[in-house]
DNA sequence: GCAACTAATTAGACTGTTCTAATAAAATCA
DNA sequence: TGATTTTATTAGAACAGTCTAATTAGTTGC
């Protein structure tokens, strides 16, 4: 008996805590855009309904019924970017939205037959793992554009934000999952990366461009 | 701005008033699954909203800008449908409760793209038409399997209902749009009728049964 | 360690959508 | 036509999900 609006903390709350492993009011207050106070109620509703541990003044963390939940409902948003892309067209840059919406849908066949026309992915169009069915995800070791040397050569491998205008820009500079990416250097100042890849002319990319670009080094 | 509670009974007014033009509050009750005085008050918000003529104690009918919207929602599910059907391999016994879900679906690139896949289609999979972009619907001239006399052939053209029941029933029996069926009589009793069709032996179709498929004299 | 700031909570209100119980109007039918 | 049944309406409550304003608890910086 999920609503719709209970899901989308429970992705607020699984998407925050994958970096600190618990998320913290404010935070989600800002990324669902509701005001503390309604989200505070709320925290008390998921914890009546023992999807997360939840003490006064203190950031929250899913219990493992709700991380399930929670990594079920991202499931059925990434297949459906995926199936939007492969299937019928769509831009790496135009699915979120789109996808947001379908992830509700209640209907176990329907995201099923998605899978199987998907030949089962592992990834979304964002290089992001898709759980399994029972909610388990792998993410792969990556490591962000951010952190490589001059002189590293490395593969494309995700972006860890899907905004439109970030896909946008990676969009207009031809940038897909697995270019190979030189590092020909990078500036001490403020982090600006120049590289090269397809055999254009070198790009510069930000320091904020860089950090959500994640690669792999170039062996498999 | 529209809610899908709203766009949910748009179109139950939609449906109820294609037989009759009009609907009461009694029949959306029923059709909607909730209780008389709550749709009663949505009557008043939808008058407000001028989507709908209501006055105390008359049946509802629709305004053409509340007919263009339940026109446009009946256009998303139709659509949905068709490509749950034809690209996605469902049965069309299996596709209306999916197609509730989508059709709230706040994109019109997504259906455009549907549309376009479809290589836009008039008809949907129990051979209803798809109202255009601009909600205007032609429904053909067909007539009811009931109203067929002992000797006519006709085109299995449409469905009137699309229960999971009644369409698993017409699957067990082999019955699809497009079958040419032969009237070998009509028991005058209770209406039930006895059709031949495919070559197979003969069936016996209940008056309910019959009273919900639509067919077309066979010529065109 | 206190002032100032930030984060979190409480209290109370509002909207949308639903319900039940009671009442009223309209339709039916005998 | 008057009694009965059906349909529709009103009144009032409830819950989910949101808000603002006021308060309280923690945190940070001198």
């Amino acid at each position: 008996m999920n609503t719709h609006t209970e899901e989308n903390y429970l992705k607020a709350i699984y998407n925050l805590s994958a970096v600190k492993g618990e998320a913290n009011v404010n935070e989600l207050s800002r990324h669902l855009e509701i005001k503390m106070p309604t989200v505070n109620s709320m925290m008390k509703r998921l914890a009546d309904k023992k999807l997360i541990v939840y003490e006064s003044y203190k950031p929250v963390r899913l219990t493992t019924k709700g991380e399930k939940e929670a990594a079920l409902i991202i499931r059925k948003h990434r297949l459906t970017e995926m199936f939007l892309v492969e299937k019928m067209g769509f831009g790496w840059d135009e699915v979120h939205g789109i996808a947001e919406q379908i992830e509700h849908v209640q209907s176990s066949d329907f995201f099923a037959k998605m899978d199987e026309l998907l030949g089962f992915p592992k990834i979304d169009p964002h290089g992001s793992p898709i759980p399994d069915k029972n909610g388990k995800m792998e993410w792969t070791e990556y490591h962000k554009l951010n952190e490589c040397k001059t002189g590293d050569i490395v593969i494309f491998k995700a972006v860890t934000h899907s905004s439109d205008d970030f896909l946008k820009l990676l969009n207009v500079r031809e940038l897909q999952l697995g270019t190979i990416i030189k590092i020909k250097s990078v500036e001490a100042f403020d982090g600006t990366m120049t590289i090269e890849y397809n055999k254009r002319k070198p790009e510069m990319l930000s320091h904020l461009v860089c950090d959500r670009i994640l690669v792999a080094n170039r062996k498999k």
